[in-house]
DNA sequence: AGCACGCCGACT
DNA sequence: GTCGGCGTGCTC
């Protein structure tokens, strides 16, 4: 028997198709994990199929040297889905193996953790009277019959341990432990259900992609759980997709608290101990509910009954670096293995989504209403342009601070959102217009005044603050756009009598500080939180009555062509946080664009009016979803070389386009718009194609390139961050 | 990716 | 003379 053998290294000359004999004392099946020779070393190997006859010459097969686990760590369809992904994101087979293991899982890491209890032996006990520690241990063996070696050793001291050890006295036995991350569990509020959220749970019952739209607050949390109920019911299993900012954990407990040992949980918090053991679990059927970030889409789950994805419009489900992968498609691809239903759950769903859902693809499935009846807080838009000309050229409009000075007096709360950390975002020179840059990057460095440090937000890398002008001596410095440092300095002078909380990225690094925050927040009043997006998600604070947007127009500046889109939906999302309580809401959006569209139909949360003028425009400069942008990009140290690469494939792709020439709306070569990240050059080439022929030219421009590059290129397919 | 093989410069 | 620099090419 012969083995087709993926080598497990992330190199693109080595991507391809091994095979090796399989000794006749191996048990080798498909998805196992296997050591091979592999030119003069030993590797890790993926089986991806066993076959009686070989297509290579097999004088010259080696053998399987032996097998890492037991059972086949990918499962069948997994390796099916690998398949598709090759296809789809023209990704490396060994990089797209590896996201569906645990990290820790390879190399030997953190296997399986066990845990040493030691109990009495039959051995005759003789111990000196003035050992009174191992005598002690003796004794609380004797009565409990066993203990583990880490409260041995803790409540008696390791030697005592030891001595009895090698005395013969205790006997170790290895237990295997789960570590539980959250293992807090709280009483299930049974949740009546409404009509609508009755019908929605009815209407997603065939194997279709279904659109849920409902409004911030309609209780599509609730949907989801009791469709999970439903197929856990029919011995069914299911992957449920949240943003990995919206892993929470009151969000958390409200599941365990639902399914308690069937779900399991992936996220970036957990320790590499902890994933694994939550992976085992789902891979040995124990739990048959992940709950995750987008990776959890690769949940070794067997015979789901449906998969959803909430917030289905987040940027988050398209990962950007890496193994470049788009959630939805997998999802698609594995709800059609299981012929099982796709959920895309949204307050403010994709323009891409809600076109599908139009045109059939999808079937369309409606909240419109907030599940406690509750009115949507009403959106008041403040021209900043105004306020300069009224003499007022603070961060805070007056509107604001009038509205904040209330929820104060009334020892309520507030929320600011400024989607930029730091202090300020850029430094630059008044007199000649020098801005301090990264040395690794072509960006502008944000000032950080907490720890007073220049920073660059895509490195990484910290540098001293400008006094003066290294250009130019002038002591004139001018600060960019404000960020969340700088909006809490202003508030403490404003209000010096009031908390004010900070949450975003710097604030948040540490383990459980996110959690920290919050807590303090709902402990306090009056107390103010700015942040980031992170705060923008999911969090239900009954006595947040404010919600100020600082700089509203800031996404939309981002010049690509989901930047309305993305505004849209943050500012929904953000204005959903406030008055989830009784007392109705308030949102202050603070905008130097006061008559751009976007804000008309927010304002109004009319989500159908602002799709029916995106769409417009969208149909009218032909762009997705009704053309499909394609993203090549370059990078590498050496910018002669990626120069010269670019300049090739494009002179390849230009050919391309003269065999299909009424399919291209676009194509052109260019200096990406940040031209060097990490000391790397980067170019680019973008094309624009119509959908007919899209699929077929996609795939050739991807050979082109393929072919003419050494290294792995990145194809991005209707990119959101064209940076 | 890693390692062997191979062909040119400055050293005990 | 040979130790070692890293370019090129191969791995079932």
């Amino acid at each position: 028997m012969f083995a087709k053998v993926i080598i497990d290294q992330d190199a693109k000359a080595i991507d391809k198709v091994f095979e090796y004999i399989i000794p006749d004392n191996l048990a080798v099946v498909p998805g196992m994990r296997v050591y091979v020779g592999f030119g003069s070393r030993t590797v890790q190997g993926f089986v991806i199929e066993v076959s009686e006859k070989c297509d290579f010459d097999e004088s010259k097969l080696k053998k399987i040297i032996s097998i890492i686990d037991e059972q086949p760590a990918i499962k069948k369809e997994m390796l099916e889905v690998m398949k598709f992904m090759v296809k789809k994101f023209h990704l490396k087979q060994a990089s797209i193996l590896r996201l569906f293991i645990p990290a820790e899982m390879r190399e030997g890491k953190v296997k399986e953790l066990f845990e040493k209890i030691y109990s009495l032996s039959n051995k005759e006990i003789n111990i000196v009277k003035n050992a009174k520690q191992q005598l002690a241990i003796v004794d609380f063996l004797k009565e409990h019959g066993e203990g583990s070696s880490v409260y041995l050793n803790g409540t008696f001291g390791n030697g005592a341990v030891r001595a009895l050890l090698e005395k013969g006295v205790l006997i170790e036995t290895q237990k295997e432990k789960f570590r539980k991350p959250l293992s807090e569990i709280k009483d299930d509020k049974k949740v009546n259900l409404n009509k609508l959220q009755e019908s929605a749970i009815e209407k997603i019952a065939g194997n279709r992609t279904y659109l849920l739209h409902g409004v911030t607050g309609s209780g599509k949390t609730e949907v989801y759980m009791n469709l999970i109920s439903r197929e856990l019911k029919n011995n069914k299993t299911a992957i449920l997709l949240v943003p990995e900012i919206s892993l929470t954990p009151q969000i958390l407990a409200n599941f365990k608290a639902r399914f308690g040992e069937e779900v399991a949980i992936l996220h970036s918090g957990l320790s590499a101990g902890e994933r694994f053991d939550e992976w085992r679990r789902l891979y040995s059927g124990e739990a048959k509910i992940a709950v995750g970030a987008r990776s959890a889409i690769f949940a070794p789950l067997e015979n789901l009954g449906i998969i959803i994805i909430d917030e289905e419009h987040e940027q988050s489900y398209i990962s950007e670096s890496n193994p470049r992968f788009n959630t939805h498609e997998v999802a698609k691809f594995r709800a059609n293995f299981n012929n099982c239903p796709l959920v895309l759950g949204s307050a403010t769903p994709s323009v891409d989504s809600y076109e599908k859902a139009k045109l059939g693809q999808f079937e369309l499935v409606e909240l419109p209403t907030r599940a406690n009846g509750k009115e949507m807080p009403q959106i008041q838009i403040v021209d900043m342009i105004n306020e300069i000309r009224s003499g007022n050229s603070g961060i805070f409009s007056n509107q604001l601070l009038a509205d904040l000075s209330n929820i104060i007096n009334n020892k309520k709360q507030a929320m600011l959102f400024i989607n930029r950390r730091g202090y300020s975002s850029f430094m630059r020179c008044r007199d000649c217009g020098y801005v301090a840059k990264c040395s690794g990057c072509d960006v502008s460095l944000v000032y950080h005044q907490e720890d007073n440090r220049l920073k660059c937000h895509y490195c990484g890398k910290q540098f001293k603050v400008l006094d003066r002008c290294p250009s130019c001596g002038s002591e004139h410095i001018k600060h960019g756009a404000v960020g969340t440092e700088q909006v809490v300095k202003k508030l403490n002078e404003i209000f010096p009598d009031v908390k004010v909380l900070r949450m975003d990225n710097d604030t948040t690094s540490k383990k459980n500080a996110h959690q920290r925050i919050l807590e303090e927040f709902r402990n306090t009043k009056p107390c103010i939180l700015v942040g980031t997006q992170m705060i923008a998600k999911g969090h239900d604070f009954e006595d947040v009555l404010l919600v100020g947007i600082i700089d509203a127009d800031q996404s939309l500046y981002q010049s690509d062509y989901r930047s309305t889109e993305r505004t849209f939906q943050l500012i929904t999302q953000v204005a959903g946080r406030a008055g989830r309580g009784e007392t109705q809401g308030k949102v202050v959006l603070q905008t130097y664009a006061p008559r751009h569209y976007v804000y008309k139909f927010v304002a109004n949360y009319d989500y159908k009016g602002f799709f029916k003028k995106e769409e417009n425009i969208r149909q009218t400069a032909v762009f997705p979803p009704f053309s499909r942008i394609v993203r090549i990009l370059f990078a590498d140290f050496d910018e002669e070389y990626v120069r010269q690469l670019v300049k090739m494939c494009y002179n390849e792709i230009v050919k391309l386009k003269e065999e299909f020439k009424d399919e291209f709306l676009y194509l052109d070569v260019m200096k990406s718009p940040i031209k060097r990240m990490q000391n790397k050059f980067r170019y680019q080439i973008l094309m624009r194609l119509k959908l007919s022929k899209a699929d077929e030219i996609e795939s050739k421009a991807f050979e082109i390139v393929d072919k003419l590059s050494k290294n792995s290129v990145f194809f991005e397919i209707n990119p959101s961050n064209m940076s």
